[in-house]
DNA sequence: ATTTGACCAGAATCGTTGATTTGGTCAAAT
DNA sequence: ATTTGACCAAATCAACGATTCTGGTCAAAT
């Protein structure tokens, strides 16, 4: 296991390398085996297909992503509050170059593959964890009430959408650096979602780790099936 | 001039209507003509060629995009807040599919005038009209004053792109209605952009009368460019 | 038991050619 | 003095094989 796993990690890391670089149409197969060191035929002893390669990697940057909202999350002094937990997550956003062209749909990345019918985009469906979230914070009076939760994680969504997509339509010494950005983001969202009467910030770290735990056994769950098909193979 | 100027308007409003329904470069010379009632030969006694055509109707989208923010903005009680005033460029934006999808820059339907050197997009420059009202607004103690200028500015561009741009990415029923999500991020600007000590309501207003009257004044000096070149032909 | 890379069929790309469309003009009509 | 619409050159599109490329396989090597 540890070493067949070893060589699906590298091979889904030269696949992100090349892909956000060149594309998913323009990156062939035995280009990725070049890069990772392996043949071709390797290749296909772990994935169906390029599509199915192309699925796995997908999972995993969005994996990757939020292990790393966790970790920011967890370290943050700032804790509970729904602006710095918004904040980390454009902080890992930004950082990975693939997740922001998955969240912009960048088609010059994502290529034809978006074409594909019930693709990985298509079948998350209307799931809406942000939604979520920022229900519960209201719930518990960590965020003000007198606006539509689906509203403030739209326009969550609409900031964090602008912020990977806005360089499309905007020349580039026309935007102010990343990181004050987000910061300015932070800010807005600290000053908007306190409530009047002040923020129940113990409520809102307990929402928080309520999230982080189910997400930890999500994560858990997905692992335990990885193992098991991986044995079956 | 009455005449002349009318048939121009009807050619415009032709154009309008088709180029945002096909696009550009499907929209064909003749069919403007067509619609606009008139022949081809006509148009041409007006304008130099298509895309001189395009830019003034893009140049006229842009002003009543202008004049529509002045009059909401001018019969608004909510008057010399920066959130009413944000919130009133929203909702004119929204008002027109046109300026929507300039905004956005639809090739779509601007087509492969995009791609023309030197077009009316690459020729803005970098004017950044909202940074300089924000800066005002700051110095009069309209805004607060601990975020930068530059990156409020940018924020706002952020959420208005969001709202024209977000449903590439997103299926409609994802979205909230428009109108709930202007007001929503009314309510996060007052929140976010008030200083701690209050606004200067009537600093904000000063500064709105100011710009507004710079801005009826350029218009005024457009027109007069525009009946001087007409009486000239 | 693993891993490889030559090999294959089908898809994508390219280059060419011919038909169609379209922006723009101008002699003729009004 | 105006306005028109037939007309033209140039651009665009469509069709087509020829050619290359690429995802996927499998007999052979290790």
């Amino acid at each position: 296991m540890d070493e067949k796993s070893e060589r699906e990690r590298r091979i889904l890391t030269a696949a992100a390398a090349l892909i956000v670089r060149f594309g998913y149409d323009k990156t062939t197969v035995a280009e990725i085996a070049r890069e990772a060191g392996v043949s071709k035929g390797a290749i296909y002893l772990h994935f169906e297909s390029k599509e199915d390669l192309f699925e796995a990697l997908l999972e995993r940057e969005v994996t990757a992503h939020s292990k790393r909202w966790f970790e920011l999350t967890e370290q943050d002094p700032g804790g509970g509050s729904i602006a710095a937990m918004y904040r980390n997550t454009l902080v890992a956003l930004d950082e990975s170059a693939f997740m922001s062209a998955m969240f912009r749909r960048d088609s010059s990345v994502l290529g034809s593959y978006l074409k594909k019918p019930d693709n990985f985009f298509a079948r998350q469906g209307d799931t809406n964890v942000r939604y979520e979230f920022v229900k519960m914070m209201q719930e518990v009076g960590a965020v003000r009430d007198d606006i539509e939760p689906r509203v403030i994680a739209h326009i969550m969504n609409m900031l964090a959408y602008g912020l990977v997509a806005i360089g499309d339509v905007m020349p580039a010494e026309q935007i102010p650096p990343t990181d004050q950005v987000i910061e300015g983001i932070a800010a807005f969202m600290d000053a908007a979602l306190t409530p009047a009467e002040g923020a129940n910030i113990e409520g809102g770290k307990q929402v928080v780790r309520q999230i982080m735990d189910a997400y930890k056994e999500r994560l858990a769950a997905l692992d335990d099936t990885t193992a098991r098909s991986e044995e079956e193979s």
